[in-house]
DNA sequence: CACCATGAATCTACAGCAGTTACGCTACAT
DNA sequence: ATGTAGCGTAACTGCTGTAGATTCATGGTG
């Protein structure tokens, strides 16, 4: 067995089965991919992929386990290598981060800001996505550093930290009579057409909760996938605006008001993920530390090892 | 980087630094161990061992992140493996249990009996050790399977599940005043002399625990590895012998009486660990159902998932 | 149903690398 | 000072993995 095979595994397994696929991708011949693929079966004993006939179709039930585990050493291959890099060039590498619009627009530019500053040797990804896909992303090691308010707790493989809390506001047009209340209920709230975010983002569920437990339903117009679109929509008079207050700038957003609404609904944790057993490197705390300054390199050492 | 490289170098560690041993254990060449050693330093730009001239004098910083990550990587490939084997042949291979004197002596007979009328061709090693050697048995892989009652919690690296509770018996000669008390407590113990176990076994901690609450200052004469070493001394009229209850056996231990004083001491809980992330084997599932019915093969695969 | 496109296996030839043996060099002990 | 243990270097050998050409199996299509 070495590690080539099980490079070619799993890629064969990345391109839906398909040796060719694979081989290219990996910048080497069919042939090599095939034999070297039956000769790790042949070791192990087991087929590793469904045939029919000279077609790979499937992956059988051993095939399954073993390419979490081929994965798995691929990860921690990865790991040796950053180590490597990590004690040759401190402050040269790549970081990715995965992040929900609403994070990546307006929690993360001043921690990007000072990373920057301090590391201008780094190469910086944000991916966007929904909590579900950043939580893939890291899993994946497509990302080094998650962050979301949703779903990330549900994984198992990764190491979750609370980096700040946070609540909501109600966004209207200048002159609404929503801003004339002397003080803001739900009740208010439900009175009027609501533009706010979709389902998998941004404690929804926690706004839905809010106004149930009130035995209230509210009229959700629009549902968006970000901030930005809530206020463009709200500007146009489609409704109030019920979004997180962080993602209210006054000076940029001049064609609305804010209310404060923090009292009304339970505050949400926006939360940090990295892989476990993924080896961080120097700059990679650091940013953690710039984004969320409670999680010094201890803190989050000790997060990792109770896992 | 292959997987070779990271043998060589787990072994020169394993071997106090030495090449020429490593490459005589992996049944190779020394100049071959050097070279390859040589070849992944340079490839990861980073030395892993500190040298003067030509001996290796320690290990650096970054080599020992490496070490700690290769020694991830090899046993991830031991269970691709054992993987392998599972499938090919579900009834075959074998199983390293480390077990404290105790368990091995008293608990393990009848899981072991039935264990091999299931599975004949298993090879079964039984490792005798204090419940530290027996975690660091089962996190290096030395052992499948860690049995005692102390000591295992500690590990991060382990997942533990509790199998059985048990507590104290005092044996003495026949004759002995201690026999005759109508009830027994632990004044009456903490009279004559004891004969019990070593500090790091078989929860002498809680025997102390007991007589302390109430001020006492038991008398030990002699403290044992392991229980017949206690009956021994305890025949030799040594003293009155203070050990688990399952150890006793009128059958084998005629020339001693017993006394239960479960109602003295708190209870003792047995338990068993795995290394996390192991591939357990479908007969391991089985050992461990056996020596603790309530724990199935779901219940186990849960309390790894869990951690 | 025949034909074709696609994709995997097989065969052969070759290149590169791991492993071996022989030898030189350095550190440390006596 | 000298011997010895132990690592590095060099040249050679053999094996293993890779590439290219070809053959074989499958499934789609007119």
């Amino acid at each position: 067995m070495n590690l080539q095979q099980l490079r070619y595994i799993c890629e064969v397994e990345r391109q839906n089965l398909s040796i060719s696929l694979a081989a290219a991708s990996l910048h080497t011949s069919q042939p090599g991919v095939s034999k070297q693929i039956h000769l790790l079966e042949q070791e192990l004993g087991v087929r590793i992929f469904e045939r029919s006939g000279k077609r790979l179709t499937g992956v059988t039930a051993p095939g399954r386990i073993i390419l979490a585990q081929a994965k798995e050493v691929l990860r921690d291959v990865q790991n040796i290598r950053q180590i490597g890099t990590e004690f040759t060039n401190e402050i040269a590498g790549s970081l990715s981060i995965a992040a929900t619009h609403t994070q990546a627009r307006y929690a993360l530019p001043r921690a990007i800001k000072q990373f920057t500053g301090r590391y201008p040797q780094v190469n910086l990804h944000i991916h966007q996505g929904n909590p579900t896909q950043i939580a893939e992303m890291v899993e994946s090691g497509l990302a080094d550093i998650g962050i979301a308010t949703e779903a990330l707790a549900l994984h198992e493989q990764l190491v979750v930290m609370p980096c700040y809390q946070w609540n909501r506001c109600v966004v209207a047009p200048p002159g609404h009579p929503i801003l004339k209340q002397k003080t803001l209920t739900l009740e208010a709230i439900a009175h009027y057409p609501i533009v706010t975010y979709d389902f998998a983002f941004a404690g929804r569920s926690l706004i839905n909760k809010a106004f149930e437990a009130r035995g209230l339903t509210p009229n959700v117009a629009l549902t968006a996938l970000d901030s930005d679109v809530i206020k463009t929509y709200v500007g146009l008079g489609l409704g109030i605006g019920l979004l997180a207050r962080m993602a209210f700038d006054p000076e940029q957003d001049k064609n609305l008001r804010m209310r404060d609404c923090a009292h009304l609904f339970e505050p949400s944790t926006t939360l940090i993920a990295v892989r476990r057993g993924t080896f961080l490197r120097g700059y990679m705390y650091d940013f953690i530390e710039f984004f969320a300054p409670h999680l010094t390199r201890e803190t989050v050492d000790k997060a990792m090892q109770r896992d």
